[in-house]
Parts: C-alpha cells; sequence; structure tokens
RNA sequence: GCCCAGGUAGCUCAGUCGGUAGAGCAACGCACUCGUAAUGCGUAGGUCAGGAGUUCGAUUCUCCUCUUGGGCUCCA
C-alpha cells in the first residue's frame, strides 16, 4: 500500500498509509491526543478529523481544550439546537447558528409567530441530549449551489445565504455559514437534518454534552432593523464538565459584582425612576468614592501640565453647526430648546467649547501644547434600549481634555500622554492592558492622506515605545483621524474600553484654529482628544465590578468602622475615632446597641476595610483590636501603631504607579 | 426603536384557580452589655407601577401606558 507522509508542527514527519485521516494520525501519535481531537488543520484550514488526508500535508491537530477546539465544539452544538427545534416545532425555520465567545446561538423563525419560552429551553435542551446520546455523525458534503437550493427549498433563510454566496455577495454573516468557492459545503447528521456549514465540525454529536442553553432573545435577521425579528436562542459549551462548571460560576461571580446591584447594596447611588432612563443620584458613600477619583485626577492632571477650564452645558445651535456635530450626530443628541430667538441644545460633548477657548484669543506657537482639562458633563440621548446603569447612561462627565499642538509636536505628546493614562489607571489597580489602533477608513476621512500616515505612525510609534502589545483595526477610525483605545483587564479577566487618544484634523479646520509661529506666519494647530476614565460614571462602574464593591483603603467610602465591646467601651471607641479622623480617614462608631457579632457582620457587608474592635485590655493599653477585610484578627495593636499602618498602607496604593 | 421576561414593604422575594396581601433582612421601641460574621420580644411600614375594560367584586383576567432586566440594533 501506498504511503503519505504528513509534516507535524514540531518539524517531524511521520508516514501514514494512503487514504488516512487526521484521526488515524493523532491515533498514531497518541491515545490521549486522539481522544482530545475534534478537528484538524490541513495546510493551513481548518479539516474535519475524517477527511482523506492529501500527501505531503502539513497537519496539526485541534483539541477540546483549546480556543479553536471549543470554537468547534460550540459550532457542532448549534447544529444540534437547530436539529432538536427542527424536531420539536415542525415548521420552524432555521437561520443562522456560529459560535461566539464562551457559547453559540442559533437563530429561528417559528410558525404562526410563536416565541420560545423557558420551559421550551428545558424540553430542547433535553432533546439535544438524547441527540448527542444517539451520536449521529457529522457527514459533510459538497454540492453546486442550484442543487442546494433544492435541498434547502422550505428553508428560505437557508436560500437566502446560498443566493448570497452564490452571487459573490457574500458578507461575513454569512462567511461562518459556506465558505468561499464553486460549490457549498453542508454538514448532514440524520436523513432529515442537514445545515449549510463550512465546518468543521466533531466527527459524532457523541463527542459533545458540556453545555447550557442560556437564555431567549430576539435578534433581526442579518442585524437589519427593518428586517424580521427571529428567536435567538443562546447556549454556551464547554470541552469538559469541569470547563463548563468553571464558566458558570465566572458568570455567578459576575453577577455578584454587577454594580447595579452592589451600588444598591452599599447605597452609593440610585436611578430613581422619576428622574428617567439613564440618569443617577449619587449617594453620600457613591459621591465619596467618586470625589476621591476626581480629586485623585485633578491632582494628576496638574501635576501634568493641563490647565482647568469650565464650559456650560448647553450652548446655541450655531455652535454645534460649526463643529458638525448637528451635521452628523444630530440623533445622539438631547432635543433642541427654543428660547431667545435661538435654537440651544444640551452638549454631547466638550470639544466645541475647547475650541472656543484656544480661538478666544491669538497663541503663540510658545503656548504649545496647550492642555486643556476639564471634567465635563456631557448629555446624549442613547435609544431606550441600550441604556445599562453606568456603563451607558445619558448624562455624564468625561474627564476630558484637549491638547492643541504643532504637528511636529504630536508624536512626542502622544508617547507622553501614554505614560500619563497607564500610570493613572494603575492608580486605581489595573495592571493588565492592551491597545487598538484605529486607522483610516479608506471609504470616508477627512485630511489629506500625508496628514495621516504622519498621524498613524506617531500613534504606532508611541504604543511601540511604551511596549504596549496592540492590535490594528483597520478602517475604524473616525472620518477626522486615527485613534488609540486603551483595554483594561479587570479582576475576574473581563476587558473594559477605558482610555482614548484621538487625533484630529478637522475640529481645527471647522474652527479654523492658528497659532503664530516662530517665523510669524499663522499655521494651523493640531488637535488631540484624550479621555482617560472615559466617563467618571462608566469608570465608577468599572472599578465597583474590578473590587466587587471592596474598594482598596484610599477610596473606600468608610477606612475603618470602631466597635465598643459593650456600653463601658464607648468613650474609648469615640477617642480612637476622633484620633483617626484627626490622622484624615474616614471613620465611624458602631455603637454597642446590638450584639458585637452583629455588628461586625454588619461592619463585612458594607465591606469596610478595618473593623475595630476596642475593649477593656484596650482601654488600658491604648489599643484597637484590628479586624481587617479579607485577613486574620489581631488583637492589642497599638493605636500609633495602627495609624502608621493606615497611612503606609494607603500611601504604597498610590504610589504604585 | 424592536423581541422576550418582569414590576407586590427600604432590600430580597412568596402569594392570591377573582373576595383589597405575607416572610426574611433593614428601620423603630423595650430588654440583654456582649472580645470578632445574624440575642429575644414587640411596633410600624404596601392605592400589589399607572390607566381603562370585563365582573356583584380586579393586586389576580384582558388591553393600553410607563418602567426595569436580558438580547438585537446603535455607540459620531
Amino acid at each position: 500500500m501506498a504511503e503519505i507522509t504528513i509534516s507535524l508542527p514540531d518539524g517531524s514527519q511521520r508516514s501514514l498509509v494512503e487514504g488516512a485521516t487526521a484521526t488515524t494520525l493523532a491515533e498514531s501519535i497518541g491515545s490521549r491526543l486522539a481522544k482530545a481531537a475534534v478537528a484538524a488543520v490541513v495546510n493551513g484550514e481548518e479539516w474535519d478529523l475524517g477527511r482523506e488526508l492529501p500527501a505531503d500535508a502539513t497537519v496539526a491537530i485541534i483539541t477540546a481544550d483549546s480556543d479553536e477546539g471549543r470554537h468547534v465544539l460550540r459550532h457542532s452544538t448549534a447544529h444540534v439546537l437547530a436539529q432538536a427545534v427542527i424536531q420539536l416545532f415542525p415548521g420552524a425555520k432555521y437561520s443562522i447558528g456560529p459560535a461566539i465567545n464562551d457559547g453559540f446561538y442559533y437563530d429561528f423563525e417559528l410558525p404562526d409567530g410563536r416565541t420560545f419560552n423557558e420551559a421550551d429551553l428545558a424540553s430542547i435542551d433535553a432533546r439535544m441530549r438524547e441527540i448527542m446520546k444517539a451520536n449521529q455523525p457529522f457527514v459533510r458534503d459538497e454540492l453546486p449551489a442550484a442543487d442546494a437550493l433544492k435541498v434547502f427549498a422550505d428553508q428560505p433563510y437557508k436560500c437566502e445565504i446560498i443566493e448570497r454566496v452564490s452571487t459573490g455577495a457574500a458578507d461575513n454573516d454569512d462567511a461562518t455559514e459556506v465558505g468561499s468557492g464553486e460549490t457549498i459545503s453542508v454538514y448532514r447528521n440524520t436523513p432529515e437534518f442537514v445545515d449549510l456549514c463550512r465546518g468543521p465540525h466533531v466527527p459524532g454529536t457523541g463527542r459533545l454534552g458540556h453545555f447550557k442553553l442560556m437564555k431567549v432573545a430576539g435578534a433581526y435577521w442579518r442585524g437589519n432593523e427593518k428586517g424580521p425579528m427571529l428567536q435567538r436562542i443562546y447556549g454556551t459549551a464547554w470541552e469538559s464538565k469541569a470547563a463548563l462548571d468553571e464558566h458558570l460560576h465566572r458568570l455567578e461571580e459576575a453577577e455578584k459584582r454587577d454594580h447595579r446591584k452592589l451600588a444598591t447594596e452599599l447605597d452609593l447611588l440610585s436611578f430613581p425612576q422619576e428622574l428617567g432612563g439613564g440618569l443617577a443620584v449619587w449617594h453620600p458613600k457613591g459621591a465619596i468614592v467618586r470625589k476621591l477619583m476626581e480629586d485623585y485626577s485633578r491632582e494628576r492632571h496638574t501635576n501634568g501640565g493641563y490647565q482647568f477650564v469650565f464650559t456650560p452645558h448647553l450652548a446655541n445651535a450655531n455652535l454645534f453647526e460649526t463643529s458638525g456635530h448637528l451635521g452628523w450626530y444630530k440623533d445622539g443628541m438631547y432635543p433642541p430648546m427654543e428660547m431667545d430667538n435661538g435654537t440651544y441644545y444640551m452638549k454631547p460633548m466638550n470639544c466645541p467649547m475647547h475650541c472656543l477657548i484656544f480661538r478666544s484669543r491669538q497663541r503663540s506657537y510658545r503656548e504649545l501644547p496647550l492642555r486643556l482639562f476639564e471634567l465635563g458633563t456631557v448629555y446624549r440621548y442613547e435609544r431606550a434600549g441600550t441604556l445599562h446603569g453606568l456603563m451607558r447612561i445619558r448624562g455624564f462627565t468625561q474627564d476630558d481634555s484637549h491638547i492643541f499642538c504643532m504637528p511636529e509636536q504630536a508624536a512626542e505628546e502622544i508617547k507622553s500622554l501614554l505614560d500619563f493614562v497607564i500610570s493613572v489607571l494603575k492608580a486605581f489597580g489595573f495592571t493588565d492592558f492592551t491597545a487598538n489602533l484605529s486607522t483610516k477608513d479608506p471609504a470616508k476621512y477627512a485630511g489629506d492622506d500625508d496628514a495621516w500616515d504622519v498621524a498613524t505612525d506617531a500613534l504606532r510609534a508611541a504604543l511601540e515605545d511604551y511596549g504596549l502589545e496592540y492590535k490594528i483595526k483597520e478602517g475604524d477610525a473616525a472620518f477626522y483621524g486615527p485613534k488609540i483605545d486603551i483595554d483594561v483587564k479587570d479582576a475576574i479577566g473581563r476587558t473594559w474600553q477605558l482610555s482614548t487618544i484621538q487625533y484630529d484634523f478637522n475640529l481645527p479646520e471647522r474652527f479654523e484654529l492658528e497659532f503664530v509661529g516662530a517665523d510669524s506666519a499663522r499655521h494651523r494647530p493640531i488637535m488631540l482628544h484624550r479621555a482617560l476614565f472615559g466617563s467618571v460614571e462608566r469608570f465608577f462602574g468599572v472599578l465597583v465590578e474590578h473590587y466587587a464593591g471592596a474598594f482598596p483603603a484610599w477610596m473606600a467610602p468608610l477606612q475603618a468602622k470602631v466597635l465598643p465591646v459593650a456600653a463601658a467601651h464607648q468613650e474609648y471607641a469615640e477617642h480612637v475615632a476622633k484620633r483617626l479622623e484627626q490622622e484624615g480617614f474616614r471613620v465611624d462608631v458602631a455603637d454597642a446597641n446590638d450584639q458585637l457579632g452583629k455588628r461586625i457582620r454588619a461592619a463585612k457587608m458594607e465591606k469596610i476595610p478595618y473593623v475595630l474592635v476596642v475593649g477593656d485590655d484596650d482601654m488600658a493599653m491604648n489599643t484597637v483590636g484590628v479586624n481587617p477585610r479579607g485577613g486574620e484578627v489581631e488583637r492589642g495593636v497599638g493605636l500609633d501603631e495602627f495609624v502608621a499602618r493606615l497611612h503606609d498602607e494607603i500611601a504604597g496604593q498610590l504610589a504604585n504607579v
């Protein structure tokens, strides 16, 4: 029998009998690998394990515990979901069902406008498990488009995809369903159930099983608001029960950290219905944290060479006509107010106002870079369905800066900006940063190509100089200039986009900004937009979730609570509290009206960094019993010693930048 | 804006196959004065989101509105 030679990722080679598949290969390497295998990469393309390998191929086995492997599991599980729904809901139409982060979904249209409910999920889940138990094979087939149309004759969504693909009009949505090429690939599980798919898939449904259907949602067909609304079922799927359980546990943890829940529990802020959607009021404890954030930001900006400005919340429509916002962003602005023979709008951004400050008098190149900073509150009419606690809100405060500089200063300025931004973020406990560099959208941009190149290079050079890992988002820039976005990873591994540094060619033009150069001629400055928190509200929400409400001592609403053991110790407790207050700490006394255990519990639920218990021994020795958040109780700590430790702790938290 | 699910005490929730409601925690009062995560007893607290309809009677059923949550779309 003829043999073929296969190259492996480590550069080694193996001989296999002609007709061998990736399964054969995996088995020849080891039984463990064969067991973990779900698909293979053959000459750079993802393939099913069961396809016959060509001679001289380079093959890598994809195992279930890799990102690619989980992707295959999820996509295969989505097919099983579709089969179960088709069986349980005769006449249902299925559209698309891709793998996504942590799971998969599938969109359906049910007969007579029926919708899924919770009970349906249970019965679909049960049917899916039967299909998996039956270990149906995933059989790949490739058909000409005309034949595929016949196979899917009663599936209008599938036919639409086939037609788009065969006429060369396929887009990203279609790409998970079918590959490019002359023929349409399909995967068949049973004589009755076949789905359009590019693959690859696991060899059989028995390979699946660690999944959970999560929820039902509406979703537009092809994301088109005007198109039909389909019924989407979301699920998650993993390579093992342990991995699935871990994922579900992570979701529970995330839910416990939800800033809206913690905001209520810790009495930080609320969203009263009377205010209207997307608007918050800050309670005293939330306000302390916010004020500390803002004070810290102001201090850093003062030291960083920024000049503080204030601007109003309302402006005449003329301003937003000049800036262009009314032209391209009107839908995102609150409706106009007619008054004083003019039209006024709430400001959705601070930049036009800062341009007016720059333009208020003649500027010299000696003043540049001119860095204006404002905690500026803006109002944006976010659509009702998009509001989400502090993360998506209608009135919010940007830590907004606009830097006006000469084009030749921009590169240096961006470099130091990046340093500044990351240093401040570190003070809030973030350690893991990545960046995105958004480049020109060739179809929509202002300014000349050279300027774009210079700007993009300046941003790229800053990222590389800093050594920050970054991805390039081609064509994702705003039309007025390229930008850097900075993502941070929080305590449970979620990423949040926070800071942004944007280059702007447009507003200096629109406002006709000028400075007098060393050559006595007038020149146009470059403008950099920069927000560090992004929105103070959103950043606060991210911090609440990052710390799960347990703020580090420097920004905790209360840093210590003093608990007298009994009423006889009340006076000493107040003495301790007073001393701590004199040291500048935020402290409170819990009177001995309740049992000690109960007061400790209450203080712990408030997530106060230090609970200080004082009794007879402490009165005699001028000490405190220290019960730190998340640590061991320590009796008999000298009051001076505790004060010194807390000062050190706070200094340490802010020094790590 | 669209699809789905909700809205009952400050919070978390139960309940009423149609006869105007209940628990735990919190609050308040009394007793207990206690050394590291819930002492006991008691009191008060609700137009059951709002409106209309059906009904002898609606918190419960129907419709509309508002609003919250999960998604979709959107986020210059």
